[in-house]
RNA sequence: GUGGAAUUAGCUCAGUUGGUUAGAGUGCCAGAUUGUGGCUCUGGAGGUCGUGGGUUCGAUUCCCAUAUUCCACCCCA
């Protein structure tokens, strides 16, 4: 083989697929039951679209974005993201026009050029929420407990739901001026990457590990100490609701997430598990992003949660997920019934049964060491005897119990069992 | 982006102090006389020893580069 898959992409292989199927309807249907309608969107976008929306400072539009020029001369990007793109449908649709909040959901897959890790991959795939149109709290509480419950039925546990807040327009621009002031006299003690922080994103110095156990980062003002009336208020409820809903969470005032457009509540649910990639969901609400996309100023609330850390987490936790199921029947057929039983087998396939007939030139013998290996769970053997008499025996291939039915009843039987 | 480790059959790995046709287990395919799988036995297919250079009479083995994967940072999903 010389030809591999791209760095960072990776082969989902039959034996995966059950359970990346199961997560994927499992989210379909809790955000069915929170009444969110699925949105699917282009996989590129206008380049622009991603630098104004997730933001010129972050480190995705800086250096992780896969951006290249179409044949008409345009930058197009593979998006990095969700939010920014459905935000984009939502103004170029008019569903700012419909019935507000609206409420939606996506499963889409995500690029960026990225060095690669554990958990890490230069394509993935986000299973996400957007709630557009309710500055309430109630509307970060009821993404939030989507996920809850989501993560309840897929039988999750161990997994934390941190939040913080980082303020609006009105009180961050103080806040920042705060810690550029505390930082500025000790800006020695911070490592390099934190000093060219300093000036871009002070309030990223927080979220150092490097840092972490550096008494100055440590004892840093935090913006959720510096809130606005208003702000202070609104998290205020957001807790209230937690706790009236019944959920556990954790204030960390260092979470600040990567991406520009946050305001107010930002949250991540991180694993025990995973080590440092425990991040497995990320979220908040982004009251500014609509506006500087040019719609009118509308509030929002939404999150990505990565599918393959999900997946790694719950096979850490050794939580039951689907795999290969074998078909009901197998039909073994000699070279002058073959197309009898292909046949038969249409017919049984028709009636909605996993069947599955020889289309090889195998003996008896392999095609019985076959069933087995696939894992049918009952066979039964269709040789001239059979097709004239109209008589099978059906063999139930766990226990080897035989037993004589008519052809005719064989679908009925095998539903019945 | 930084540091470290690994790369030999589909998979998990041995191995050659540099020397003719490179091994095991497992999986795959087939056989062990008549139409019944799982156990056992036998046989077969499958590898330019990650790729490209260099040293050498000779490299899978030594050296350099490069790619990919993994681990720890960074960051994030």
């Amino acid at each position: 083989m010389t030809i591999k898959a791209p760095k960072g992409t990776r082969d989902v292989l039959p034996a995966e697929t059950p359970a990346w199927q199961y997560v994927e309807q499992k989210y379909r249907s809790v955000c069915a039951r929170f009444n969110f309608q699925e949105i699917r969107i282009p996989t590129f976008e206008q380049t622009e679209l991603f630098q104004r929306g997730v933001g010129d400072t972050t480190d995705i539009v800086q250096k992780e974005m896969y951006t290249f020029n179409d044949k008409g001369g345009r930058s197009m990007t593979l998006r990095p993201e969700g939010t920014a793109g459905v935000v984009r449908a939502y103004l170029e649709n008019g569903l700012s026009s419909e019935p507000s909040p609206q409420k939606l959901y996506y499963i889409l897959n995500n690029f960026r050029y990225e060095k690669m890790g554990k958990g890490r991959y230069r394509e993935f795939n986000q299973m996400g929420c957007e709630l557009f149109g309710s500055v309430e709290s109630t509307a970060d509480a009821e993404v939030i407990s989507l996920l809850f419950l989501f993560f309840r039925e897929l039988g999750l546990r161990e997994i934390n739901l941190k939040i913080n807040s980082i303020g609006c327009p009105k009180c961050r621009p103080e806040y920042l001026e705060l810690l550029r002031d505390y930082f500025r006299s000790h800006l020695n003690d911070l490592c390099d990457n934190c000093q060219d922080r300093f000036e871009r994103n002070p309030m990223r110095i927080l979220d150092c590990k490097d840092d972490a156990e550096n008494a100055i980062v440590k004892n840093a003002p935090l913006q959720i100490d510096h809130l606005c009336p208003e702000c202070q208020e609104h998290f205020d409820n957001l807790c209230n609701e937690l706790d009236n809903l019944g959920f556990a969470y954790e204030i960390d005032g260092h979470i600040v997430r990567g991406l520009d457009y946050y305001t107010r509540t930002v949250f991540e649910f991180v694993s025990n598990n995973v080590g440092t990639q425990g991040t497995i969901c990320g979220g908040g609400r982004y009251d500014g992003l609509i506006e500087e996309l040019g719609g009118q100023a509308t509030p929002a609330v939404g999150f990505a949660l990565g599918v393959e850390r999900l997946l790694m987490e719950l096979n850490s936790q050794s939580v039951k997920l689907p795999s290969v199921v074998g078909p009901d029947i197998y039909l073994v057929s000699f070279p002058d019934t073959v197309n009898q039983a292909a046949k038969i087998c249409f017919d049984l396939r028709t009636l909605n049964i996993t069947a599955e007939s020889n289309v090889t030139a195998r003996s008896f013998k392999a095609q019985m060491k076959y069933a087995d290996r696939i894992g049918a769970k009952y066979i039964v053997v269709l040789g001239e005897d059979e097709l004239k008499s109209k008589m099978v025996k059906l063999k139930r291939m766990s226990d080897s119990r035989e037993i004589k039915l008519r052809l005719a009843d064989l679908a009925n039987y095998i539903k019945e069992n």
